[in-house]
DNA sequence: TTGTAGACTAACGTCGACA
DNA sequence: CTGTCGACGTTAGTCTACA
């Protein structure tokens, strides 16, 4: 499994269970909706910084993202 | 602290830790040599991607590397 | 061995608009 | 509410070279 693609998952689901829509998560932590859909669709790569006010914005610990991350691309 | 300084901290660590060069982690992971040392320098952001290689090249886990940077910004 | 510099390509991230 | 498109500025990452 990709690691942008892994990422993108993640996202959707903390954001899900945040209740959010990418409009308000990217209202939330400053960046373009656009570009929430571009990474819950694994296009775009994010950077250390982006995950962190993702994290941040969502109320869950960037460690524990890429926990999931890691552990969905050592799945398949 | 800055995320980019925080993990440029952490890189250089585990890199010693492992008992490598910037040259011989460069070569590993399959990045150029300048570019650890602007890593480690705090100069440039790491995509996610780089975090898994540089991890991979170094034996240690991506997770726990990004753990120590979340440590280090909450201290300073 | 590492930092730095410049010039370059690719990718990140913005912005407005439309299905 | 989300995906997509195009155009754009900024930054990630390459490559060569020198202190």
């Amino acid at each position: 499994m990709d690691v942008a693609k892994a990422f993108g998952s993640v996202l959707r689901i903390e954001r899900k269970r945040a209740g959010l829509t990418q409009e308000q998560l990217a209202l939330i932590c400053g960046y373009q909706r656009n570009y929430m859909s571009l990474l819950e669709r694994g296009v775009h790569q994010p950077t250390l910084k982006t995950i962190f006010d993702l994290a941040g914005a969502l109320h869950c610990d960037p460690v524990d993202m890429v926990a999931q991350v890691a552990r969905m691309m050592s799945q398949s």
